[in-house]
DNA sequence: TATGAATGAGAATTCATTCAT
DNA sequence: TATGAATGAATTCTCATTCAT
């Protein structure tokens, strides 16, 4: 044990991190308002409450704070996806679970939806970092392709599913309709954004890919 | 024929409008290429072969060119979607026409996904122009329901389908594969830009919406 | 002739060179003063009385500059050699003033010295554009070989000497006299910027060439 | 023996003394690449391996240390010159000698030459420090003297010859083929710094000033 | 209608330097 | 003695926009 006169170097590593972190969400949340082009370094500064200069003294530049941030932000939607157990469910609750849970990622994570925009716009450009990809990497699909192989044992659900197609139907369905609820709501003249509207939008998609998967 | 040193009003005119659009597609095409942020009025300007300062003059300024070149985008899905005939056909061919139109709309607009992006990234603050809100009002929706509403009469479809619902899902799982491919291609390892994997994803698409729809 | 209210396309390109040349005139004074890593770009502007963008919409960046102002500083030396006429004069007479050119040029041109400072100390990296490098080439060599030459065939001047050889110790000798002479003058503890060390300088100067040159 | 916890004050003071000259030497090198305007303290402490905080320790800031660095160079070369022994050599191959030293030194140290530039471009603001100024004085001017002497002595040397102004000659001649070889490569479209450029810049700086000094 | 010149405000980045331990 | 963290003041460069013609 030590002092406290002579505090540990894991503190000041402490130290240093916290500052690293309290930047990187300083960063992702003005990166998810305003875009990589529209974010301005100078504003992260003020919401992380530190000298800008430090910013790039941990993260080089703009760029690379960008992709600090990017790299966060799936390892903590990878991390959210572990945590979900499926196994021990039927498949129909399962995949409905499973639906029930991107939505609902999604619309707590507003900023994961705006970053994941910004990441596109800038063609991938920023996880091009074959290092990180592996964490990309989600757990949902091999959790997607367990439940439909277990459905179509059981009988319950059709065969030849691909997951992935059926992930990137999931994803999309809540993706689009909760990023793009601005444009949405003027085109048809009424807010998305109520919990009424949510529950509806919610329950459609579990009936979509309910519909689709169920034998008959 | 005009003489060379006055040339008629009209040809002026016609002039002006030219340089008009020529903007509106270099802008169009930075916009959609580096977000509204990201985008450079220099670079426009350079794209279109014309004098900055001409950009001014037809445009105001940075936000209010943003704002038309959205208009226009509007305008011309809009126009693609009314030359959808769909009343003829049976309820189920309409349904999968209306999937096919909307995959390749976007598979040969990108600027159109990322235009939207960036629509949403602003909050939709673009749009709220009421004047134009009409031309966003998709004549899909209208031609969506009409074919639900034939299907269910012919006791092919099941009933109770919101229109409203069926679409954003079907824009949002092209939208997704489409805008995000990027990621996606990083996230599963695999190449979804191939005629093939464009092909499977249309008829995974079709299956989904289908298998929802009809009865049975 | 053109009636004063429809300026001539000329007129406003002698503005933009105007602009040009003042910008190159304060960025020569202040690269002179402070070499390339001292100079400031605000100084730059304030010295020339012009908006600091201006600077790069003409020259692009510091570096670029600093490349525009060592030609136009080759350029000038290069013009005023040029004026040198030293054909009609004996041999003598003509290294003489030749050795008086260099020697005043020098003095007259402080700027000259530092700059070249400067340019070298950064590896000639500013003049690698060989386009220019024609510019670089001194008249004065010509002449130098000319004076040798003719010096050799009347007798008076011993033969085998390299012209370049004899340029860069006449240069060397005026330039390091000149342009360390802060140094300098702290080692002798005596002055040697009055008129009359100048004069002596010269006079010593005169006296090694021709002494090495003439015959006996 | 000493425990390794508690080193002796002497250990601990040679310690210190290496990181002073590991310091120096680092500094001395950016220096004399990037000038002092260019130089950066944080370079200059990668390059010593060593905390920049330390730097501060024990230099200061960024001009003090420069000018340690300028009296450290200078300290150099009197220390080397002083070991020149001359006083028993016929006069003209002293000389020869001297010139040949004055030469290899600056051949084979090229920081000094930029430094040189340095410390002259801001004026010896640097060197002004009286304190130090003795060890500016150069030994070569006093043996210079004494050659001169004792050449005009034995009758084989003119009279008259001003040291300091021969010194400065010989030092001219050095410095800028070699301070000013980039320049003068691209200018004279040859390469200067071969093995046989630099014997034959040798062999006609020996002839300019032996032709200059030796009577008749 | 069209354009090159010019600008002020701002944005990213850099730098010497200091703090705390 | 030694160091990693932190900072304020520049500094280079950028950008949307306007002037003048």
């Amino acid at each position: 044990m030590t002092s406290a006169s002579t505090p540990l170097v894991e503190e000041r590593l402490r130290d240093a991190d916290r500052s690293q972190n309290t930047i990187l969400t300083a960063a992702r949340d003005e990166f998810s308002e305003h875009g990589l082009g529209g974010a301005r370094m100078d504003r992260i500064a003020e919401r992380a409450g530190l000298n800008k200069r430090l910013i790039y003294y941990y993260f080089e530049d703009k760029e690379k704070l960008f992709q600090a941030v990017l790299e966060q932000v799936y390892r903590d939607i990878r991390e959210e996806e572990r945590k979900l157990n499926l196994l021990h469910l039927k498949p129909e609750t399962a995949l409905r679970r499973l639906v029930e849970f991107t939505w609902n990622y999604y619309l707590e994570h507003p900023e994961f939806l705006t970053l994941l925009n910004s990441a596109n716009l800038h063609r991938g450009r920023h996880l091009a970092d074959s290092q990180k990809a592996r964490q990309l990497n989600s757990p949902l699909i091999e959790m997607l392709a367990g439940i439909l192989e277990r459905g179509r044992a059981e009988g319950t659900f059709r065969g030849g599913v691909d997951p992935v197609q059926l992930y990137i139907s999931i994803a999309g369905m809540s993706y689009f309709y909760l990023g793009n609820n601005h444009t949405l709501s003027a085109i048809f003249g009424r807010d998305l954004m109520t919990p009424k509207a949510h529950n509806e939008r919610l329950s459609h998609m579990c009936d979509v890919i309910l519909g689709y998967v169920l034998r008959n």
